[in-house]
DNA sequence: GACCTGACGCCCC
DNA sequence: AGGGGCGCCAGGT
């Protein structure tokens, strides 16, 4: 599994299974991988520009619900427009109601 | 081959 | 309760 995947197919493969509308946070991915810490995960999304694998990565923020990324994206502002299109109000680079987008990696092993 | 970095998170003070 | 520091682990130089 991880023999001939990087860490970071492990992390863009969660990432892809986040549904729109819902956001996550860095720790939950690396506990849900149990490989290791959050660090990782944030760190493997800034490579998230990976081809013919589209990564929604302004899903993806830190667990104070901050998009502590945004500087990564094409703009600044180009990761709350997005997700401000999926329905989630962000107001000064925080996501509203954050607990309640909220949307933990188990869900996707429990879908499939 | 070793050191440093990195979109975080938690423990300790 | 708030702030600061350290730990995680792999990839790049």
């Amino acid at each position: 599994m991880t023999d001939k995947y990087s860490y970071f197919d492990l992390v863009y493969e969660v990432t892809r299974h986040i549904p729109a509308g819902r956001v996550t946070n860095y720790g939950a991915i690396a506990d849900y991988l149990a490989l290791g810490s959050a660090r990782m995960v944030g760190w493997a999304l800034n490579h998230s520009f990976h081809p013919g694998i589209d990564v929604p990565a302004h899903r993806v923020v830190n667990r104070k619900g901050e998009l502590s990324g945004r500087n990564h994206f094409e703009t600044p502002t180009k990761m709350a427009e997005l997700l401000k299109l999926e329905g989630i109000e962000v107001i000064d680079n925080c996501i509203v109601n954050f607990d309640q987008y909220f949307w933990h990696p188990q869900e996707m092993d429990k879908k499939m």
